[in-house]
DNA sequence: TTTAGTACTATGCAATACAAAGTACCATGT
DNA sequence: ACATGGTACTTTGTATTGCATAGTACTAAA
């Protein structure tokens, strides 16, 4: 039982959250996803976002487009199909709803 | 992907915090814990309590003593170490910081 | 041609919430 | 005395998922 551990479970289950947000608000491949992440103070890596991506377009929530590089291979950018916006309204809810019940069962 | 599956992910890791926290308050074996954290809106079942408490006790952040029922089987008591008290502490932090890198990652 | 950097893929592991079945103890009813 | 029901705890197995790691493929510069 260390920290980082309770850290990354924490992580757990919000990683979709943030990231199907910061998708809803405009296309990004997984390198802006990243990027975006670290300035959350939310770090996320490579093995961990590509997975996360490939199952939520799996799962109809994300979809995506090739895209061209100056330099390097192609990217794939993407984006929250109506389903994932719906999806997204819900875990909005949860996310206040845990935020709450947290405090109830934290505060003195 | 469903909802459920996701509020269960995003428990994971709070569940530690809460627990802790409560037992902070006052000793407490896992009947009460479950009713506590049902009152908290954060359901939790046996199969869930049990195996953490047992968790927290090995990690050294929990101990606890049998006390005797009125009626039924002797119940396990558990409150927090100094260890735990510590361990707390931090994830008190950890809590708060992830509540504020959410907001940021999730806010347009 | 080789090297470095970027982007994506694939495999395997560890942690843990939960379900489900089991064990043990006590009190009550017959 | 025995069966029944409720409470408390234990054990086993499963599914999910974050992460580490290694690998593939493309581009550009040396």
């Amino acid at each position: 039982m260390n920290l980082e551990n309770t850290k990354a479970q924490m992580r757990k289950g919000v990683l979709e959250f943030c990231i199907l947000s910061l998708l809803s608000n405009k296309e990004a491949y997984a390198s802006d996803l990243i990027q975006a992440m670290k300035e959350s103070k939310l770090l996320v890596v490579e093995g961990t976002i590509y997975p996360l991506l490939t199952r939520l377009k799996n799962d109809g929530l994300l979809s995506y487009r090739w895209e061209e590089s100056t330099g390097g291979p192609p990217r794939k950018y993407f984006k929250v199909t109506p389903l994932g916006e719906k999806f997204l309204e819900e875990l909005r809810n949860t996310w206040d709803e845990l935020v709450e019940a947290v405090g109830k069962a934290t505060s003195p």
